[in-house]
DNA sequence: AGTTCATATCGACGGATGTCAATATCGACG
DNA sequence: CGTCGATATTGACATCCGTCGATATGAACT
Protein backbone atom coordinates (compact mmCIF):
# COMPACT_ATOMS: atom_id res chain seq x y z
CA UNK A 1 0.00 0.00 0.00
CA UNK A 2 2.29 2.90 1.28
CA UNK A 3 -0.22 5.62 1.43
CA UNK A 4 0.67 8.73 2.08
CA UNK A 5 -0.90 10.92 5.24
CA UNK A 6 -4.36 11.50 4.09
CA UNK A 7 -5.17 15.19 3.10
CA UNK A 8 -8.25 14.42 0.83
CA UNK A 9 -10.77 17.28 1.89
CA UNK A 10 -14.45 16.75 0.92
CA UNK A 11 -17.61 18.15 2.18
CA UNK A 12 -19.17 14.93 1.34
CA UNK A 13 -19.64 12.96 -1.00
CA UNK A 14 -22.77 14.57 -2.48
CA UNK A 15 -21.66 18.69 -2.55
CA UNK A 16 -20.15 18.51 -5.50
CA UNK A 17 -19.08 15.97 -8.51
CA UNK A 18 -15.73 14.73 -7.03
CA UNK A 19 -12.58 15.61 -8.93
CA UNK A 20 -10.09 13.46 -10.62
CA UNK A 21 -7.62 14.20 -7.56
CA UNK A 22 -10.04 14.23 -5.24
CA UNK A 23 -11.06 10.88 -5.71
CA UNK A 24 -8.25 9.15 -5.51
CA UNK A 25 -7.23 10.95 -2.54
CA UNK A 26 -10.24 9.32 -0.66
CA UNK A 27 -10.07 6.45 -2.50
CA UNK A 28 -6.92 6.10 -0.70
CA UNK A 29 -8.40 6.75 2.22
CA UNK A 30 -10.68 4.04 2.00
CA UNK A 31 -8.26 1.76 1.05
CA UNK A 32 -6.41 1.95 4.17
CA UNK A 33 -9.60 0.90 6.08
CA UNK A 34 -10.50 -1.85 3.22
CA UNK A 35 -8.38 -4.58 5.12
CA UNK A 36 -10.22 -7.32 8.29
CA UNK A 37 -6.67 -7.06 9.81
CA UNK A 38 -6.31 -3.10 9.68
CA UNK A 39 -9.87 -2.82 10.96
CA UNK A 40 -9.09 -5.66 14.16
CA UNK A 41 -5.85 -3.62 15.03
CA UNK A 42 -7.16 -0.48 14.57
CA UNK A 43 -10.21 -1.42 17.09
CA UNK A 44 -7.89 -3.40 19.50
CA UNK A 45 -5.24 -0.35 19.89
CA UNK A 46 -8.54 1.51 20.20
CA UNK A 47 -10.17 -0.20 23.50
CA UNK A 48 -6.64 -0.57 25.17
CA UNK A 49 -4.85 2.38 24.50
CA UNK A 50 -1.59 3.02 24.00
CA UNK A 51 -0.47 -1.04 22.89
CA UNK A 52 2.36 -2.29 22.09
CA UNK A 53 2.91 -4.19 19.13
CA UNK A 54 4.36 -7.61 21.46
CA UNK A 55 0.88 -7.34 22.01
CA UNK A 56 -0.55 -7.39 18.41
CA UNK A 57 0.88 -10.55 16.96
CA UNK A 58 -0.81 -13.33 18.69
CA UNK A 59 -4.13 -12.33 18.67
CA UNK A 60 -4.39 -11.70 15.20
CA UNK A 61 -3.01 -15.64 13.83
CA UNK A 62 -0.50 -13.57 11.51
CA UNK A 63 3.05 -13.71 10.85
CA UNK A 64 4.78 -10.46 12.53
CA UNK A 65 6.20 -9.42 9.46
CA UNK A 66 2.59 -9.10 8.58
CA UNK A 67 1.25 -7.23 11.70
CA UNK A 68 4.54 -5.02 11.30
CA UNK A 69 3.46 -4.42 7.11
CA UNK A 70 -0.15 -3.16 8.26
CA UNK A 71 0.92 -1.04 11.73
CA UNK A 72 3.03 0.71 9.21
CA UNK A 73 0.21 1.63 6.86
CA UNK A 74 -1.86 2.49 8.77
CA UNK A 75 0.93 4.94 10.56
CA UNK A 76 2.05 6.56 7.18
CA UNK A 77 -1.75 7.10 6.47
CA UNK A 78 -2.23 9.19 10.14
CA UNK A 79 -4.58 6.42 11.52
CA UNK A 80 -1.72 5.59 14.39
CA UNK A 81 0.57 7.28 16.18
CA UNK A 82 4.00 5.29 16.85
CA UNK A 83 6.15 5.95 19.30
CA UNK A 84 9.44 3.51 20.10
CA UNK A 85 10.42 3.61 23.46
CA UNK A 86 13.20 1.17 24.44
CA UNK A 87 12.73 -2.22 22.62
CA UNK A 88 9.03 -1.70 22.54
CA UNK A 89 6.80 -0.34 19.71
CA UNK A 90 3.64 1.61 21.63
CA UNK A 91 0.87 2.62 18.94
CA UNK A 92 -2.35 4.66 19.72
CA UNK A 93 -5.09 6.01 18.01
CA UNK A 94 -4.81 9.37 15.62
CA UNK A 95 -8.32 10.36 16.08
CA UNK A 96 -8.08 13.39 13.54
CA UNK A 97 -7.68 11.15 10.44
CA UNK A 98 -10.80 9.79 10.95
CA UNK A 99 -12.75 12.80 10.26
CA UNK A 100 -11.94 12.84 7.09
CA UNK A 101 -13.63 9.16 5.66
CA UNK A 102 -16.26 10.49 8.31
CA UNK A 103 -16.81 13.82 6.19
CA UNK A 104 -17.59 11.75 3.50
CA UNK A 105 -19.94 9.56 4.19
CA UNK A 106 -22.04 12.39 5.99
CA UNK A 107 -22.44 14.61 3.36
CA UNK A 108 -26.13 14.76 3.03
CA UNK A 109 -26.54 10.34 2.10
CA UNK A 110 -29.93 11.04 4.27
CA UNK A 111 -30.81 14.22 2.72
CA UNK A 112 -31.05 12.48 -1.05
CA UNK A 113 -33.75 10.12 0.11
CA UNK A 114 -36.50 12.57 -0.36
CA UNK B 1 -14.88 -7.12 -6.71
CA UNK B 2 -18.54 -9.14 -6.96
CA UNK B 3 -19.36 -8.08 -2.68
CA UNK B 4 -22.43 -8.99 -1.68
CA UNK B 5 -25.06 -6.74 0.01
CA UNK B 6 -23.23 -4.99 3.16
CA UNK B 7 -24.32 -6.71 6.16
CA UNK B 8 -22.07 -5.67 8.72
CA UNK B 9 -23.35 -3.94 11.58
CA UNK B 10 -21.40 -2.60 14.36
CA UNK B 11 -20.69 0.52 16.65
CA UNK B 12 -18.23 1.54 16.00
CA UNK B 13 -14.38 0.65 15.68
CA UNK B 14 -13.69 0.88 19.46
CA UNK B 15 -16.84 -0.67 20.67
CA UNK B 16 -15.47 -3.79 21.09
CA UNK B 17 -12.45 -5.82 19.60
CA UNK B 18 -14.04 -6.50 16.33
CA UNK B 19 -14.51 -10.00 15.46
CA UNK B 20 -13.00 -11.99 12.71
CA UNK B 21 -16.11 -12.01 11.03
CA UNK B 22 -17.50 -8.74 11.36
CA UNK B 23 -13.92 -7.72 10.48
CA UNK B 24 -14.21 -8.92 6.93
CA UNK B 25 -17.74 -7.58 6.28
CA UNK B 26 -16.45 -4.20 7.26
CA UNK B 27 -13.87 -4.51 5.25
CA UNK B 28 -16.10 -5.49 2.27
CA UNK B 29 -18.12 -2.18 2.87
CA UNK B 30 -14.76 0.04 2.52
CA UNK B 31 -13.18 -1.92 -0.31
CA UNK B 32 -16.29 -0.67 -2.05
CA UNK B 33 -15.53 2.73 -1.75
CA UNK B 34 -12.08 2.43 -2.54
CA UNK B 35 -12.69 3.20 -5.79
CA UNK B 36 -12.05 6.30 -7.24
CA UNK B 37 -14.19 5.69 -10.03
CA UNK B 38 -16.51 4.70 -7.74
CA UNK B 39 -16.50 7.49 -5.86
CA UNK B 40 -16.87 9.89 -9.01
CA UNK B 41 -19.91 7.73 -10.08
CA UNK B 42 -21.83 7.67 -6.67
CA UNK B 43 -21.13 11.31 -6.24
CA UNK B 44 -22.45 12.23 -9.94
CA UNK B 45 -25.38 10.09 -9.08
CA UNK B 46 -26.02 11.89 -5.83
CA UNK B 47 -25.68 15.51 -7.56
CA UNK B 48 -28.07 14.55 -10.26
CA UNK B 49 -30.37 12.23 -8.86
CA UNK B 50 -31.90 9.58 -11.02
CA UNK B 51 -28.89 9.10 -13.00
CA UNK B 52 -29.14 7.13 -16.82
CA UNK B 53 -26.05 5.11 -17.19
CA UNK B 54 -25.41 6.05 -21.13
CA UNK B 55 -24.72 10.22 -19.22
CA UNK B 56 -21.90 8.32 -17.05
CA UNK B 57 -19.58 7.05 -19.41
CA UNK B 58 -18.37 10.24 -21.02
CA UNK B 59 -17.40 12.29 -18.14
CA UNK B 60 -15.17 9.85 -16.34
CA UNK B 61 -12.83 8.84 -19.29
CA UNK B 62 -13.07 4.64 -19.16
CA UNK B 63 -14.84 2.35 -21.13
CA UNK B 64 -18.41 1.91 -21.39
CA UNK B 65 -17.07 -2.13 -19.49
CA UNK B 66 -15.91 -0.36 -16.94
CA UNK B 67 -18.18 1.84 -16.07
CA UNK B 68 -20.74 -0.94 -16.43
CA UNK B 69 -18.53 -3.23 -13.85
CA UNK B 70 -18.37 -0.56 -11.11
CA UNK B 71 -22.20 0.27 -11.24
CA UNK B 72 -22.75 -3.03 -10.52
CA UNK B 73 -20.54 -3.48 -7.81
CA UNK B 74 -21.99 -0.01 -6.27
CA UNK B 75 -25.10 -1.94 -6.96
CA UNK B 76 -24.60 -5.05 -5.20
CA UNK B 77 -23.34 -3.37 -2.37
CA UNK B 78 -26.61 -1.77 -2.25
CA UNK B 79 -25.25 1.80 -2.82
CA UNK B 80 -27.17 2.04 -5.62
CA UNK B 81 -30.68 1.01 -7.05
CA UNK B 82 -30.92 0.44 -10.64
CA UNK B 83 -34.12 0.67 -12.26
CA UNK B 84 -33.97 -0.57 -16.08
CA UNK B 85 -36.59 1.54 -18.61
CA UNK B 86 -36.87 0.52 -21.94
CA UNK B 87 -33.01 0.44 -23.43
CA UNK B 88 -31.78 2.78 -20.57
CA UNK B 89 -30.36 1.43 -16.97
CA UNK B 90 -31.47 4.85 -14.26
CA UNK B 91 -29.23 4.24 -11.29
CA UNK B 92 -30.00 6.19 -7.97
CA UNK B 93 -28.35 6.48 -4.78
CA UNK B 94 -29.99 3.96 -2.03
CA UNK B 95 -28.50 6.01 1.08
CA UNK B 96 -29.48 3.99 3.62
CA UNK B 97 -26.43 1.25 3.59
CA UNK B 98 -24.01 4.27 4.12
CA UNK B 99 -25.24 3.88 7.88
CA UNK B 100 -22.40 1.11 8.22
CA UNK B 101 -20.12 2.51 7.33
CA UNK B 102 -20.35 5.89 9.17
CA UNK B 103 -21.75 4.00 12.11
CA UNK B 104 -18.04 2.32 11.98
CA UNK B 105 -16.29 5.33 11.71
CA UNK B 106 -18.44 7.57 14.07
CA UNK B 107 -18.07 5.07 16.78
CA UNK B 108 -16.26 7.31 19.57
CA UNK B 109 -12.53 8.29 17.58
CA UNK B 110 -13.06 11.95 19.06
CA UNK B 111 -13.50 10.79 22.37
CA UNK B 112 -10.38 9.03 22.40
CA UNK B 113 -8.44 11.89 21.82
CA UNK B 114 -8.34 13.26 25.52
C1' DA C 1 -37.24 -10.86 -39.04
C1' DG C 2 -33.59 -7.70 -39.22
C1' DT C 3 -31.22 -3.64 -37.65
C1' DT C 4 -29.70 -0.46 -34.34
C1' DC C 5 -28.63 1.07 -29.95
C1' DA C 6 -27.80 0.71 -24.74
C1' DT C 7 -26.10 -2.18 -21.38
C1' DA C 8 -24.23 -6.45 -19.43
C1' DT C 9 -21.04 -10.35 -19.52
C1' DC C 10 -16.74 -12.83 -20.81
C1' DG C 11 -11.86 -13.57 -21.21
C1' DA C 12 -7.47 -11.89 -20.82
C1' DC C 13 -3.78 -8.98 -19.29
C1' DG C 14 -1.06 -6.13 -16.02
C1' DG C 15 -0.42 -3.95 -11.86
C1' DA C 16 -1.41 -3.71 -7.00
C1' DT C 17 -1.58 -5.98 -2.49
C1' DG C 18 -1.45 -9.39 1.49
C1' DT C 19 1.38 -12.84 3.10
C1' DC C 20 5.50 -15.20 4.83
C1' DA C 21 10.56 -16.70 5.46
C1' DA C 22 14.82 -14.70 5.79
C1' DT C 23 17.50 -10.98 7.09
C1' DA C 24 18.64 -6.43 8.91
C1' DT C 25 18.38 -2.90 12.71
C1' DC C 26 18.73 -1.46 17.05
C1' DG C 27 18.15 -1.24 22.12
C1' DA C 28 19.03 -3.67 26.54
C1' DC C 29 21.70 -6.23 29.43
C1' DG C 30 25.27 -9.20 31.02
C1' DC D 1 31.79 -6.30 23.20
C1' DG D 2 28.64 -9.91 22.31
C1' DT D 3 24.28 -11.90 22.66
C1' DC D 4 19.38 -11.79 22.91
C1' DG D 5 14.90 -10.00 21.94
C1' DA D 6 11.61 -6.84 19.56
C1' DT D 7 10.58 -4.65 15.46
C1' DA D 8 11.36 -3.25 10.66
C1' DT D 9 12.78 -4.29 5.94
C1' DT D 10 13.54 -7.14 1.90
C1' DG D 11 12.35 -10.34 -1.65
C1' DA D 12 9.40 -13.63 -3.55
C1' DC D 13 5.01 -15.56 -4.46
C1' DA D 14 0.02 -16.02 -5.08
C1' DT D 15 -4.11 -13.78 -5.43
C1' DC D 16 -7.09 -9.99 -6.24
C1' DC D 17 -8.77 -6.18 -8.96
C1' DG D 18 -9.30 -2.55 -12.55
C1' DT D 19 -9.18 -2.27 -17.26
C1' DC D 20 -10.32 -3.13 -22.07
C1' DG D 21 -11.77 -5.51 -26.57
C1' DA D 22 -14.94 -8.66 -28.08
C1' DT D 23 -19.24 -10.56 -27.66
C1' DA D 24 -23.90 -11.44 -25.78
C1' DT D 25 -28.49 -9.81 -24.34
C1' DG D 26 -32.49 -7.47 -25.02
C1' DA D 27 -35.50 -3.52 -26.20
C1' DA D 28 -37.34 -0.44 -29.77
C1' DC D 29 -38.40 0.57 -34.36
C1' DT D 30 -38.94 -0.33 -39.54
Amino acid sequence: MEVKTITACCDGLLAAPLGEAAAEDLAAAFKVMADPVRLRLLSIIAAQGETCACNLTAPLGKSQPTISHHLSVLTDAGLLHREKRGKWAWYSVAPDRFAVLRDALSGTPDLVRR
